[in-house]
This record gives C-alpha cells, sequence and structure tokens, in this order.
RNA sequence: GCCAAUGUAGCUCAGCUGGCAGAGCAGCGGUUUCGUAAACCGCAGGUCAAGGGUUCGAGUCCCUUCAUUGGCUCCA
C-alpha cells in the first residue's frame, strides 16, 4: 500500500498499518492533523476502504499537494459536469497544473464559451450534493472492460499502456467514474472557490500527429478570498503585458504586415542599445571578444553544418544566381568560419568570441506572441572555442555572467541540464563526454538544476536559464550548449603544445537569450516603469508658467550635457495635468519649475520610487542622477 | 501548422433581430498663465482587416484569405 502525505508517498512496510505511517513517518503532520480535526481546521484528512484495507490520504491547505489534490478534485467534477451536460463526451485526461488544473474531451461540436457558464452552473449543483469520493481498484482486464463499457476508448488505451505491476485505481462520485490514481479530496463539497478560464484545442497525448481535443482550462482554491486574490493577479498581469505597454510607452510594435518581425520605435531603440552597451561592457571585462558575421549565407554552409538536415523547415531561403542562401537561423556556422579563417596556437586558446547575431526562424504562425516569441531576432549569441580541458572552468565562467546579468534586473531564475535529442548527430562518446562535462560544471557550482531528457540540441546537450516574469510564466533566456560535432564536422582545430592538430570544443551560449524577448520579459518584470540607466526618458522638465521657460531650457542644457536623456514640457497646461502625462509615461524623475524655482535657480524635484524630494540645485540633480545611473540601481 | 475566439478612428470601445458610422481619450485650432494625476470651447479624423457571395439594402448573415488573442505543438 502508498501512502501520501504531504505529496511524499511512503510504502507500507510489513505489519505497519497506515495509522503507524502517519505516526511514523510524519509525526509532525500526524500530530497537526489531529489537532486540527478536533477543532475542525484545515486539514483534510480521508480514509476510504479498499478491499478491506484502508488507504490514508492527508494533505494540509497550505501545501502544494493539498492544493493539487483540491484541482485535480476539481477536474473530476467538471468532468462529470460536462458528462451530464453532454452524454457523449468521451474522457481523455485531467490533472492538475501550475495554477489550475484542465480536462480533456473529445465531442463531436467544440465547446463554446457558454457552454462554460452552463458547466459551471452544473458544477455548482454537484459541489452542492457533496457526494462522496471513493477509491476502488481493478485488475487490468476488469478494468479494460469497465472503461469499454462506459465507451471511453481514452482510458481504455490509458490502461493498456500502464506497466504490468500498476495498480490499476478508479475514483467515483455520485454517478460518475474516472480512471485515476489520486489522491483527491473526500467529497466534491470541498470544492469551495473555482472558474473555468479558457477553451482551447490539445493534441490527444500532446503529439500534433493525433486528434485534437477540446481542453477546458479552471482553477479552484480552497477560499473564495484565494480565488479572487488569483484572478486580481491575474488582471494586474495583464496590465503589465509587454504588448499593451510596449504601444502605449511607445516602445516597440508589431504590424500585420510583417507577423513576427518587430518594431522597434526611438524609445524601444534606447532599452536595446543600453541592453547592448552593458553586454559589450560585461564581455570585454570578461575576456571576450566581438565578431560579425553575415545575415545570410549559401546553402551549401547549412548542409555542412547539419542544420539543413535538422532545422530545414524553419529555415528563410531564396534563390539567386542559382544558387540558394538561407537567412541564418543561428550563428555558430558563422562563428565557426571566423575561427576557421587562420589556424590557432593552444595558447591563444580559449577564445571567445561574442556576436550580437541578427537570426531569422519561420515560426509556426500559432506560436508568434509579442516579442517572446518572434521569427527575427538578435541573440547575444557567443562561441567559446577551448579545450577538453577547459569545459568546466568556462562552464563555470558562463555560469557567472548569467547569475550576475539576471541578479542584477532581480530575477529569479531556475536552470535545467537537457540531454540527447532523438534526432541528433554524433557519437555516445561525444554525448556522454559533453553531458559529464555540463554536469561536472553545474555541481560544482553547487548550482541546483533539473534534468529534461531528450531536449537537447541535435548538435549538443544544454544548460538552460528560466527566467520567471510577471504572471510566474518562465521563459527560456541563456543557454550554454557544449558542442563536440560542429569541431568535428568542419574540421577545426588548433595546435598542442605538441606541435600536433587537435580538436577545440564550442561552447556556444547566450545570457539575454533574444534581445527582443528580453526586453519582452524586463517591460512585464518592471511592469514598464524600468530603473533609471534603462529609462527611454529619464527626466522631465516641466514649467508652471512660461516665464519659466528660461530657466526650464537652463536646466535642460546641463542635463543633456550630462548625457541624460530629458526631455521638456513646456506647454500651455497646468501643472497636474503635466505631471499626470509624466507620471503615466513612467519617468523616473520630474523636475518641476515655477516662478520660485526660476529665481532661486533649483528644480522642485519628483522621483517615481521616492515621490517629493524638495528643491534641489542643478548641480545636485545631476549628481544625484548620474550616481544612480552609474550603480544601475533597480 | 492544428482547435477556438476576435478584427469598427492613433488608443479603448458602442453600434440590438440587416435600414444614414458613434462616444471618450489622443490630434489640430482657439480661449485660459494656472503649484503636483485630467481647464473650457470648437474642428477634423473611417474602403467597418482584405476579397467574394446572399439581399431592394450588409459594420451586422454566409464563404475564402490575412492578422491578432488563448491554447496544443515547437522554441531564444
Amino acid at each position: 500500500m502508498l501512502i501520501t502525505m504531504n505529496g511524499r508517498a511512503h510504502q507500507q512496510q510489513d505489519g505497519e498499518n497506515a495509522l503507524d505511517i502517519v505516526r511514523n513517518r510524519e509525526p509532525e503532520l500526524a500530530k497537526a492533523a489531529l489537532a486540527a480535526r478536533l477543532d475542525g481546521g484545515d486539514v483534510i484528512s480521508l480514509v476510504t476502504p479498499i478491499y478491506g484495507d484502508h488507504t490514508l490520504e492527508i494533505l494540509t491547505f497550505d501545501d502544494k499537494g493539498g492544493r493539487d489534490t483540491l484541482r485535480h478534485t476539481a477536474s473530476h467534477v467538471m468532468a462529470q459536469a460536462v458528462q451530464n451536460l453532454r452524454p457523449n463526451a468521451k474522457l481523455a485526461i485531467g490533472p492538475s497544473v501550475d495554477n489550475g488544473f484542465y480536462y480533456d474531451f473529445d465531442v463531436e461540436e467544440p465547446f463554446t464559451p457558454d457552454f462554460l457558464l452552463e458547466v459551471e452552473k452544473e458544477m455548482q449543483k454537484l459541489i452542492k450534493k457533496n457526494d462522496r469520493l471513493e477509491r476502488f481498484e481493478l485488475p487490468r482486464h476488469e478494468a479494460i472492460n469497465f472503461m469499454e463499457e462506459k465507451c471511453q476508448p481514452y482510458k481504455v488505451e490509458l490502461i493498456n499502456d500502464l506497466p504490468e505491476d500498476a495498480i490499476i485505481s478508479f475514483y467515483r462520485q455520485g454517478d460518475f467514474v474516472d480512471l485515476c490514481a489520486g489522491p483527491h479530496l473526500p467529497s466534491t463539497g470541498k470544492v469551495k472557490a473555482f472558474k473555468l478560464t479558457s477553451i482551447a484545442g490539445a493534441y490527444w497525448r500532446g503529439n500534433e500527429k493525433n486528434k485534437m481535443l477540446q481542453r477546458v482550462y479552471g482553477t479552484a482554491f480552497f477560499d473564495k478570498e484565494s480565488l479572487q486574490a488569483y484572478l486580481d493577479r491575474m488582471e494586474e498581469a495583464k496590465k503589465r503585458d509587454h504588448r499593451k505597454l510596449g504601444r502605449e510607452l511607445d516602445l516597440f510594435a508589431l504590424f500585420d504586415e510583417g507577423p513576427g518581425f518587430p518594431f522597434f520605435f526611438p524609445k524601444g531603440m534606447v532599452l536595446r542599445n543600453e541592453l547592448e552597451s552593458y553586454w559589450r561592457q560585461l564581455h570585454r571585462e570578461n575576456g571576450y571578444v566581438e565578431c560579425r558575421t553575415p545575415i545570410m549565407l549559401n546553402q551549401h554552409l547549412w548542409e555542412e553544418s547539419g542544420h539543413w538536415d535538422h532545422y530545414k523547415e524553419n529555415i528563410y531561403s531564396t534563390t539567386i544566381d542559382e544558387q540558394v542562401y538561407c537567412l541564418k537561423p543561428m550563428n555558430c556556422p558563422g562563428g565557426i568560419l571566423t575561427y576557421k579563417r587562420k589556424s590557432w596556437s593552444y595558447r591563444e586558446l580559449p577564445l571567445r568570441m561574442g556576436e550580437l547575431g541578427i537570426v531569422h526562424r519561420h515560426e509556426l504562425s500559432g506560436a508568434m506572441h509579442g516579442l517572446m516569441r518572434v521569427r527575427c531576432f538578435t541573440q547575444d549569441d557567443a562561441h567559446l572555442f577551448i579545450t577538453p580541458e577547459m569545459i568546466k572552468d568556462e562552464v563555470i565562467g558562463v555560469h557567472k555572467l548569467d547569475d550576475l546579468v539576471y541578479s542584477m534586473f532581480g530575477f529569479k531564475y531556475r536552470v535545467e541540464l537537457s540531454t540527447r535529442p532523438e534526432n541528433s548527430m554524433g557519437t555516445d562518446e561525444m554525448w556522454e563526454a559533453a553531458t559529464a562535462g555540463l554536469k561536472g560544471a553545474l555541481d560544482e557550482l553547487g548550482v541546483a538544476y533539473t534534468i529534461n531528457e531528450g531536449d537537447g540540441a541535435f548538435y549538443g546537450p544544454k544548460i538552460d536559464y528560466h527566467l520567471e516574469d510577471s504572471i510566474g510564466r518562465t521563459w527560456q533566456c541563456g543557454t550554454i550548449q557544449l558542442d563536440m560535432n560542429m569541431p568535428e564536422r568542419f574540421d577545426m582545430t588548433y595546435v598542442g603544445p605538441d606541435g600536433e592538430k587537435h580538436r577545440p570544443v564550442m561552447l556556444h551560449r547566450t545570457i539575454y537569450g533574444s534581445i527582443e524577448r528580453f526586453i519582452g520579459i524586463l517591460t512585464e518584470h518592471f511592469a514598464g516603469a524600468f530603473p533609471l540607466w534603462l529609462s527611454p526618458v529619464q527626466a522631465k522638465i516641466m514649467t508652471i508658467t512660461d516665464r519659466a521657460d528660461n530657466a526650464a531650457k537652463a536646466l535642460e542644457q546641463k542635463l543633456l550635457k550630462a548625457g541624460i536623456r530629458v526631455e521638456m514640457d513646456l506647454r500651455n497646461e497646468k501643472i497636474g495635468f503635466k505631471i499626470r502625462e509624466a507620471q503615466m509615461e513612467k519617468v523616473p524623475y520630474m523636475f518641476v519649475i515655477g516662478d520660485k524655482e526660476a529665481e532661486s535657480g533649483q528644480a522642485a524635484v519628483r522621483s517615481r520610487k521616492e515621490g517629493d524630494l524638495g528643491s534641489m540645485s542643478a548641480e545636485d540633480i545631476l549628481n544625484r542622477l548620474t550616481e544612480e545611473i552609474s550603480t544601475k540601481a533597480l
């Protein structure tokens, strides 16, 4: 028997009963559960009879396991509701996910938004009935017969794919039964607050060759307040959406004329240029050089690199002078040609060569999303040409750069290690050595990471950095890819101390990932209120009457000379109106000049972060701003 | 690419079962010289995404295409 407590599974030992397990393995939980049950508090406990024995599932409300269980139960309630309304709906799967749950259905007629409202009403009824969720198990053939009787072909397929020794369990609530490993809440009435959020198409088992099913997404919480808090957070996230802010702040936009090809307006270009110059400075300080390779190169090169075989469907190409030319989808072949222009000594390695490279990839039309997923973007790429002995140190060096940059922007990030994919090239030995190299570096750094089996690039394993945005979505930004294949393919060499030619190893890496995407993430992260060093307009000088115009112009000149991005608002408008506009533009500093300030040669300073700072002289203002810019303060 | 929804002025949106294309903000022209989130008056602004069809008549109904949004798949 398996007992799940607080998301941890415990296997029953001989002579142990369920209560012993709770008491022995999770004494704190047992105590808490008992105490909470006695006063009717925040514990759900469930004891369900199966074949004379018991399974016991204890989960606390504030625990992830508890929320997952609640949401999973909510998905069962939803499935029951859908079946009541559409008896012919075939059930696929309905798990809990990060912020809620979903259930996939195979139905003749696609769902409509109105139907969602009906389902919600039906769910309310089922929750009111407060049916118990009862678990039972069946031997494999009986389970299959049972699901066949119920006309549930997807469930039959699932059972058939379960391992030989798997326990096949079902959960019943009222007249609804579903194949399910559990655990669940004891009864439907425990689902106190839920909302169905959207309808989507989804392939059966996530494979685009399979039938497309109807997926209904929802979320559930233990109380109405938490649900409302979640909905409010989603609302806030919408306000921060970089596509909305990009237009409102006049930074960037996409037009129908260029799907996936973003335009950057003058203010958006400030962001780009600041990010790029910081990048260049950082790389100069860390022993990198920079190169630039053409965005278009002939097909032959892409055949040689393997991209033609492995990435053809994403490559834009055109025929000129009876030759096929490709817009580069990646920078590496250009970098490799740059390396191969001469012979290299081991003394010159590591060669760390950066490139802000523009790449084009023909992404599926449905995959595009603002700046986060585009068809043309700039990778802050670098190729490190190194000896095998340098792998660990160089990976560590790159990681430190990543950590420095992400921390500077105040990002949390997660690290993933992706291993050899199916459609890959190179020998087993190469892949093993490469994967071990990356692992060794991560382990030495003591960085926590998860392994993503089979998700590497076709030429090598990789480490990915996932940053978290305002809605809690994660975006892959930095990547470190270890490549022993390209050096082989392109017969790259360096001359070792023995005077012989040796094969270098390549590290492909990015930090921002894509400048475009990074700007999108920053926009949402800061809700458009960028730190001073990045702000397109760093300060705004505004006058109360035109008697202050000359004083304003004098201040403007001083700030401009110091390289501050300053704008003036001399319009014949009330000061309240000017401030309102500057506020909405999220300008970090406002300098108000009226008769008083014009007389004393000062300006009333208002900071976005700190509010009113009183009157300051031009010198004080300049010192404050240049200090804040140079430290890149958040 | 697939499933669904959406597309009306620069932006946000109204326009009901088919019957003269509308509002607020932004813009422009005036008046107002004002002390920390919206002064007042006026003017202009549209091939209703594009193309086709039904109809006496289409922003509205139907079809096709394009784009966008939410997902699936893929990925920086």
